[in-house]
DNA sequence: GGCGGCGTATGGTCTGACCATACTGTGGTC
DNA sequence: GACCACAGTATGGTCAGACCATACGCCGCC
């Protein structure tokens, strides 16, 4: 018969399943405690193995975070880390060659467009402040690993303006996954002058509001910093 | 003393790193067999369990997939699945409220339209043979259940059409997501045909290769399709 | 009132066992 | 010789129970 093997559900995965539904019935959300991995055993009638396997898929994808001792921290509370999550998994494929950094930077070149061009006009004082701030660390930066480390603060601050966490988050791990590329690319350069000059010209396109040359300021500082589409 | 509590190195993270580290140095890729659960433990030192443990992760984060029994394909084999594992994270944290469906949405308008560009005139005589099977499909979709599983294949054929992984599958992660609400709508709508002929226009817009008409015509379709920006 | 130490709840790890699954090789049968 | 049934076995899946490490709460002493 053609029928495809129906693969039993597993333990963790019913465990995993129980644990969503009680965050959709009970209205738990981030910050809140779960119980005891010795309770959800019990209450699930399964061992506390297959609990922890759930609690170890949870906290890769980014929405619990285990602590053990006791007091109100301890035991798994209910997160909100889909960063490292999308970071994980983008290193780990592009360590498998199932993406390569080409998609990686072409997938980022896209958001960082996208999100400066909702990002102009909309910055609060606080956030323009922010942009100053990482700009101001970069022209002090001693080191390209130091460089790179302020311009992707300033960067992640654009997203964060755009108003969209997951794109926010999408951006912060694509940074993270070129990141070395990016050390490499500061120290070939020699000289960060240019690239300053892009970041003072999409800052004044942000505090302006005009999208375009916001959009058009950003896709030049990529591509001058990227030359090419970098290896692999 | 203002130091951040180094965590121990937990012993399943070791083994994750373990595996990474032989992917990148024996050149493993994808369709290749990890060493058992048990000669793994017994390598890298430490309890099976923790070695499951690690299995989850990577399972979760689609870079494994391990099936019980004997043979070539048994055991943990390297895969390539980060679509599910976006799919994953994205339901769990709309579920728990830190991601909103706009956010989702607006992702979605972002990545189709980049990617509709991409692919306008880049499509192979198989690819257009797909698009309009999708189309076709559609057309004889007795539900609106039937209807939104096709119109995903028309949508993520375009997104593979880009030449861009990443996007592909973050593509399908998204409509994953947003799969019940798209059901909704659909059937709110009654008529498709405002929907097929917008899908009529972007095969066009691809198959003559006019990328400007081909966005045009997904936005429209998408504010369509979607109203307004959704619940939640 | 302050402070030190013990109790204890929590996660982290290990051991060893057993079950379910699915191939592999063996031996018998036609 | 070809085929088929069945025992063997390697693999993941699950369980039970123990012990360790950590960090807070409580209690009693000073």
């Amino acid at each position: 018969m053609g029928w495809e093997p129906v693969r039993r559900t597993r333990a963790f995965e019913d465990v995993i399943a129980q644990i969503e539904r009680r965050i959709a019935d009970d209205g738990l959300t981030v910050g809140d405690r779960l119980p005891g991995e010795r309770q959800l055993a019990e209450q699930l009638q399964v061992s506390r193995a297959s609990v922890r396997e759930a609690m170890r898929v949870l906290e890769t994808l980014g929405v619990i975070s285990s602590q053990a001792g006791r007091g109100p921290d301890a035991g798994a509370v209910l997160t909100s880390r889909p960063a490292g999550a999308l970071a994980d998994l983008l290193r780990l494929h592009v360590g498998l060659s199932s993406l390569s950094m080409r998609e990686v930077a072409e997938t980022r070149m896209m958001i960082e467009q996208w999100a400066v061009r909702h990002a102009a006009g909309r910055a609060s004082p606080a956030h323009l402040e922010r942009l100053r701030e990482a700009i101001g660390r970069m022209e002090r930066a001693a080191t390209p690993e130091e460089f790179v480390l302020h311009d992707a603060e300033f960067h992640l601050t654009v997203a964060e303006l755009s108003g969209n966490r997951l794109l926010a988050a999408t951006m912060q791990a694509l940074r993270a996954t070129v990141r070395t590329y990016a050390v490499r690319a500061v120290r070939r350069l020699g000289t960060t002058d240019l690239l300053m000059d892009d970041h003072r010209k999409i800052y004044e396109a942000i505090e302006t509001g005009d999208p375009e040359a916001a959009a058009t300021a950003i896709a030049g500082h990529l591509a001058r910093a990227y030359p090419g589409d970098g290896p692999s």
